[in-house]
DNA sequence: CACAATCCTGAAATCGAATGCAGACCGAGG
DNA sequence: CCTCGGTCTGCATTCGATTTCAGGATTGTG
């Protein structure tokens, strides 16, 4: 900066004056000073503007897990919406790991993001480091809650599940099982309850809620397992998610089993596999929760807000015996490629 | 800091000292400046000690487009890698938008990355940008290169591709088409000329090259449909990625083309949709891929390195009519869950 | 016991940009 | 011509941690 100030004969104070643009400066010196940052190929040190105006200009978003598809279209969606005030992100992936996520905390508050976006590993587990996060800079929860008196984006799990009930129910489904218990994560405890709740007022037998070990295909084909060695199936199987949908359609296809002739399936959150696969789910509109997350990141508020999304059931081949299994609906997958 | 030193009376140097650990100092101190951090609930400033150190402990991931989903396990495991070295990653995503990525560039260097991993969003577009930023600090391109004399990190494309055809012709096909001719991707173009090349070596008629507007799952379905309106089927279609072989299959199955027993289909990086979808493809081990990638951005050398990760290929339903559409391999898909 | 060698410590300078303050400069009005 | 109001500029300080340097305390040796 200094060679900058050199260069065009002015002092320090001015080239920064120029360049931040808050206060006038005569033309003069003005053009003389954007002539010598191109000359000099001078680019500001954003970490010394930063230490002196106490904000770092960014924000850091810590996910559990960076490979599940519905984080990078989040992300992606608050990137793009923070990118137009200048603010840029600092990933970091928890690795489903609380003690991974309080150390990831620690580097984050280290590096003085203005405010933070996490997705809590574990309900229980994630509160304590997140309350110390908290009390130190604006934070919101995304999807999954671990403290009441914090920000939270997620969606309305009960509207979700309302209608995966209700498309059954019209399909004439008397008996369902819900796949998916997991104390872990809000959203998933939360899917649980609505789905309970939905069956109740509706007349459907909820045969029982499945506790899996983790949310995960294999968790899902696990189940399809001990399904296969048992009794009756259900008339529907309703999953916490589509990798326990995806799981469990895999694994009882293999066995013979037809999907939907012989049992219903549904899942959650419309990955890009379910789609493929014909799998009803629910779409959460993870761009609009992006958008979202990266507005009340950059309005913090000294009361707790709780923000949720009205998702829409998507209705596929799993629960409508009419839909060819590979004819999936008229808009292509998005985005992804090599 | 000077909090801290008051506290624990001793000068601010000292409590530096202890905590950076490089320069010894007294047990008795030691402990008191310690317990003093403890009380007042001290942080240290990473900006602060960034700007004098002359180096931000952080390094930039530059990718095309967050949601494709081989850049997540990417970045997952660079991250993790990094992480050892108490390096964290600052991530920015350029939206298949050089425009964009030049943005992106300059707000990294802004922030004193201390190196730089970007997989270029088009070969030439993005190369006056990529130069540039190659110039400042360490770069490494990823799977895709737009500059001959910059650090590459990529997989054997005709490793891979010799597999691809070396696997459909012990399933005796005699012609086939590769789908995904895209100039802008380095990996695709290679791709193409792999196949061509391993198809004229081994006899088998390469009947073209389609060329796609964009290596989609829509371009795939395209391309199925103008298929299905034509001549003859190829007895194989080896597409340049997962997403136009997932597209070509659901849109000829609709329409009673059965894979493998009309056609073959692969694919190529092996994204989870592929598992579930029974697609033969090539899997390129991105956590290797990530970690070589961490391994490259933290030992930069003057001169420029090309380490191409050899692939393996998968081999599942879409080439094979005796593996049972549904029946996945035995290892269930990993990781992803809501 | 004296002197040297060693070890620690604190004061001060540094990284690069932003800004309060005071002074320079200009034009207008008395 | 002097003064006042206003605009712009530069000096010096600040942000918070690190590091050099020099001096003080301590230990060891002859």
């Amino acid at each position: 900066m200094k060679d900058v100030a050199r260069e065009a004969g002015v002092s320090a104070s001015t080239v920064s004056r120029v360049l931040t643009g808050r206060t006038p400066v005569v033309p003069a010196k003005r053009t003389a000073v954007e002539r010598a940052c191109k000359k000099l190929g001078y680019q500001p040190d954003g970490l010394a503007a930063a230490l002196r105006n106490r904000s770092s200009q960014s924000v850091g978003i810590l996910v559990p897990d960076i490979e599940n598809p519905i984080f990078p279209a989040v992300i992606r969606a608050a990137e793009h919406e923070l990118a137009r005030t200048a603010v840029d992100v600092v990933l970091c992936d928890a690795d489903n790991d609380v003690a991974v996520e309080a150390r990831r905390l620690d580097t984050l508050l280290r590096r003085r993001v203005d405010a933070l976006l996490v997705c809590p590993v574990h309900r229980e587990g994630s509160a304590p480091a997140l309350r110390v996060a908290a009390r130190r800079v604006p934070t919101v929860q995304l999807d999954r809650y671990a403290l009441a008196d914090v920000d939270f984006i997620g969606t309305d799990q009960v509207s979700g599940m309302t209608q995966v009930v209700d498309h059954l129910r019209v399909r004439g489904v008397r008996t369902a099982v819900f796949v998916g218990g997991y104390p872990g994560m809000s959203s998933l405890t939360e899917r649980a309850h609505a789905f309970e709740r939905a069956c109740a007022d509706r007349g459907i037998e909820a045969r029982r809620t499945v506790a899996v070990r983790f949310p995960d295909a294999e968790s899902g084909r696990h189940y399809a397992r001990t399904l296969l060695g048992g009794a009756t199936l259900p008339d529907a199987i309703t999953c916490a998610n589509d990798e326990l949908a995806l799981g469990i359609m895999v694994e009882l296809r293999a066995a013979g089993i037809r999907c939907p002739e012989d049992v219903l399936i549904t899942g959650h959150d419309d990955v890009p596999a379910a789609e493929y696969m014909g799998l009803t789910t629910v779409n959460q509109s993870l761009p609009d929760k992006g958008r979202e997350a990266a507005r009340l990141l950059c309005h913090p508020s000294t009361s707790p807000r709780q923000v949720r999304l009205t998702p829409t059931l998507v209705p596929r081949a799993s629960t409508d015996r009419d839909t060819p299994a590979y004819a999936v609906g008229g808009v292509a997958a998005e985005g992804s490629h090599a």
